[in-house]
Formats: structure tokens, C-alpha cells, sequence
RNA sequence: GUGCCUAUAGUUUAGCGGUAAAACGCCGGGUUGUGGUCCCGGUAUCUUGAGUUCAACUCUCAAUAGGCACCCCA
């Protein structure tokens, strides 16, 4: 029987050109992050099942979950996203930890989900959170952090928006306007998708969920509303827009009442970062404040607020905008090419090649004889920056010559 | 879960009801210690199964795989 040696739907093979894309966007994410104090942290790939059912939705936490059995019988998933872990984890030290705590980390994820553009099952995220302060102070460093994460790329003007709205400004309008806590929810979901569905089709759910004309009517002028209402949500927002534009990144930014996000556990500021791209035109990220969560695991709740980039949609923007041609472009290695040029001197150059390599040099070995023409042709192909010319006449004058296959120039060494 | 599209060398694609082309890649040679160019050669049960036909890579149906959109979500 002939095994496919295609990967598993919905996964990727990382070939070194590929590996050499997604290397480039994780280290800028962990600079960018490490230049904010951040530190890095990794949990388990997986969890148990039952934190992602509690606390991940139905789809998430549902059937999307790739889970099974240990000897014990304890049911495990692969983590769908990083939130239920960080949160795991730091409700172990949470007491104890000075405040804030600045966290990031670049893990893989895995959802059980049709793929398509930008979506895999296998994923990879940047989770950025700050935990234990309720300062809009925080709330400032995230937007910035997430920005600067934008903006290392160096993408061109106009590229991205940043999108912040509040679900405070929700509750606010929620209790002038008399909806019911158990409303609430359902209405949020609707609100979520403001701009995918029809007038019609949202006043027609939004009548489901048992609203009247007058309600609605007031729903739809809060989200057709450019201007921040006055309300004390609404003076948070203004402070945060206020130290934005003071910092530089007034271009990137704008208020957007219809920005709510799925996720029910956001419970302040909300954002979403869009690609303007218009081949591409879709929220990259999102995040916000999320203070309720600490609760899963028993102890008292603390504040956090945080957001997660993923790889794919990152890969997209960059590639949409021209900004990876850079890294695709150059496939030179710094590494020279020491053949075997002739089978007598397997041991001599075995030896060069540990000593080269002790003096910090990248060397990558010749394992069968070869003719130096093949030799130089091979260090071509491989893009190699130079090959060491090492073979009976050099040996026999104790030394060897590097030539650097961009100008040609060799370069005599005594040995 | 719903809908649409696609399937030909390693890769990207052409092709016509009469037994397969190109480019690039890879391997070998032209060129036995000096590369990138050039020249020559090699590299395909046309996804699988059934049907229509004298004849199917080409038309029909099914299966399988992949892609895209919805749903959901980052």
C-alpha cells in the first residue's frame, strides 16, 4: 500500500524556505515583545478536556476539540487557544507574583475546523496579556504593544486600522435601554455581526430575541455612530485615544462601535486590528480586557487584558503588502562548503572541519569524493557564501584556500 | 454542518474524442583541480472506479483528495 506523502488536511510542512518565513515573524513578534518587558512563557500542549468545555464556546469547546483518552482514562484535548492555560497558570501564582505581570508566548494551537484562507487546523499564536492591573494605563500598553507589533514589519502607510470599541458602552446603553442580562448575550452576538448582515435581517433578530421597535431603533443609531457617547465608557475610550495620539499612532487608530467580538468573556475594551488590503480585507487580531476569568480555577478573579495574533493571517498581510520579498529574496548562507576532493584525505578534512567549526564557523561537509567543479556547483545551488579548497596539493603545503563564491576571491590560510 | 470549484512529470501549467507538451527543478554527460552561462540526455500506469464510444487524459456518473465561501472563530 503507497502512504500519501501529503501532511494531514488542515496541517502544513514547514520546508526551510517556508521555516524560514514563520522563524522571521516569530522573532520580530518576541523582540517587540521583549522590548515591552514581557517575558516568555510555554504550557503543555495539552489540557484537560473539561477547562475548554467550560469555558471555550460551542464550537471551540465542542466539536472543533481534538481530544482523547490517557491510560487513566482522563479525557485531554490539544489546546484550541492559550487563555484557559495562561489562566491556569497564573491562578497558581497570582497570590504571590509582584503586579503586573507581563506575560507573552508563541505556541501552536489545533481546532478541528474546515481549513481555508488563512485558517488552519494547526495554528500558530502570539498571546500578549498584562495581569493585575486596572489601570486604562494598561489598556494603553496593549493597543501600543499591539501597534508596535504591526509596525515592525514596516508595513506602508494606511495598512492597517486599529478598531477599539468598549462593551462597557454596551452595558451602559443595555441598562438605558431596560435589556434583560439574559438579552444581553444574544444581542452582543448580533451586534457582532453588524456589518455582515442586512438592516433587516439584525432588526428581525434582534425582534427574536424580544426587543422593541424603539430599542432596536436606539441600538442602531449607538452603532451608526461615529462619535464616542458621553458616558463614563465613553471618557475611558477618550483617554485612551488621548494618550494614543499623543504617542504618534493617530493615523493607525479609530473608534468603531460595531467592533464587540464573539468571545462573552471580554468585559471592557475591545479591538480589532483590519487589513485594508483589499484583496485581503479582514480583522488580522483582536483582543481586550477580560477581567472575569481568574474565577475558572476556583481563587478570586483579577484583571487582565491581552490579545493574540496568529501566524496565517500575519503570513497574509505581509505577503499582501509586499513586505516578505525581503526574506523570500535572499537565500544566502552564511556557511562555506568543505568537499572531499580526494578519498585519501577523508581524515584531514574531517579534522578541518571540527576546527573550523571550533573557531565558530558554520561548515557544512563533503560525505563522498567529488570533483571540484561539482563541488563549487553544489555551493551555487545551495547558495553557500564560500567553499574551502582543501585537496592533495593544498595538504601537501600545509594549508587551504577560501573562495568566496560571490567575487570569486581566494584566500590562502596556513594550517 | 451547507454550497461552489479543481485534479496531467518533483513544481507550475498547456493540450485534443485518435495512445501526452513546455518552463523551471533534480540526476547524468559535454568539461579528469575552479562555479554561475551554454549544449545534449534522463526524469508521467494524464487521482481511482464504472459508463458512453471502434477509440477516453479529453464526455457522463461516483469515490477520494485538495482549494474557496458560509457557519464558527482567531
Amino acid at each position: 500500500m503507497k502512504l500519501s506523502n501529503q501532511p494531514p488536511k488542515g496541517t502544513a510542512d514547514w520546508l526551510p524556505a517556508e521555516f524560514k518565513i514563520r522563524q522571521y515573524i516569530f522573532s520580530v513578534w518576541r523582540q517587540v515583545c521583549q522590548r515591552y518587558g514581557y517575558e516568555e512563557y510555554l504550557t503543555p500542549l495539552v489540557e484537560s478536556a473539561e477547562i475548554y468545555r467550560a469555558k471555550s464556546g460551542e464550537e471551540v469547546g465542542g466539536k472543533e476539540l481534538v481530544t482523547f483518552k490517557d491510560f487513566g482514562g482522563r479525557e485531554l484535548s490539544i489546546r484550541p487557544e492559550m487563555t484557559p492555560s495562561v489562566t491556569r497558570l497564573v491562578s497558581q501564582i497570582y497570590n504571590s507574583a509582584a503586579k503586573p505581570i507581563r506575560w507573552f508566548s508563541i505556541a501552536n494551537f489545533m481546532r478541528n475546523e474546515k481549513p481555508q484562507r488563512g485558517r488552519n487546523r494547526e495554528f500558530w499564536q502570539l498571546n500578549c496579556d498584562i495581569f493585575g492591573s486596572s489601570s486604562l494605563a494598561a489598556e494603553v500598553e496593549i493597543l501600543q504593544l499591539a501597534l508596535d507589533l504591526m509596525l515592525e514589519f514596516k508595513p506602508p502607510k494606511n495598512s492597517f486600522t486599529l478598531k477599539i470599541s468598549s462593551r462597557v458602552l454596551l452595558k451602559e446603553l443595555f441598562s438605558k435601554l431596560k435589556i434583560s442580562d439574559k438579552q444581553a448575550t444574544a444581542v452582543a452576538r448580533v451586534l457582532d455581526k453588524w456589518k455582515k448582515l442586512s438592516p433587516g435581517a439584525i432588526s428581525e433578530s434582534l425582534t427574536k430575541v424580544g426587543l422593541a421597535k424603539e430599542q432596536i431603533k436606539s441600538l442602531s443609531s449607538f452603532m451608526n455612530n461615529q462619535q464616542l457617547p458621553e458616558t463614563p465608557g465613553g471618557a475611558d475610550l477618550h483617554f485612551i485615544f488621548q494618550a494614543l495620539n499623543d504617542l504618534g499612532y493617530k493615523n493607525y487608530i479609530k473608534y468603531d462601535p460595531t467592533v464587540v467580538r464573539g468571545f462573552d468573556y471580554y468585559d471592557g475594551m475591545v479591538f480589532e486590528i483590519f487589513d485594508n488590503h483589499k484583496n485581503n480585507s479582514r480583522a488580522l487580531f483582536g483582543g481586550g480586557r477580560y477581567n472575569g476569568l481568574g474565577a475558572l480555577f476556583g481563587g478570586q478573579s483579577w484583571p487582565a487584558v491581552g490579545f493574540a495574533p496568529g501566524d496565517e493571517t500575519m503570513k497574509l498581510f505581509l505577503e499582501s503588502w509586499g513586505l516578505l520579498k525581503k526574506i523570500t529574496e535572499d537565500t544566502s548562507r552564511a556557511v562555506y562548503y568543505l568537499p572531499l576532493l580526494e578519498a585519501g584525505l577523508t581524515k584531514a578534512v574531517w579534522r578541518l572541519a571540527k576546527a573550523l567549526r571550533q573557531s565558530g564557523q558554520q561548515v557544512e561537509l563533503g560525505l563522498e569524493p567529488q570533483k571540484i567543479g561539482k563541488a563549487l556547483d553544489y555551493a551555487n545551488k545551495k547558495g553557500l557564501s564560500g567553499v574551502i579548497i582543501f585537496g592533495q596539493e593544498e595538504a601537501r603545503k600545509k594549508m587551504y584556500k577560501i573562495k568566496n563564491m560571490a567575487t570569486g576571491k581566494e584566500t590562502r590560510v596556513n594550517l
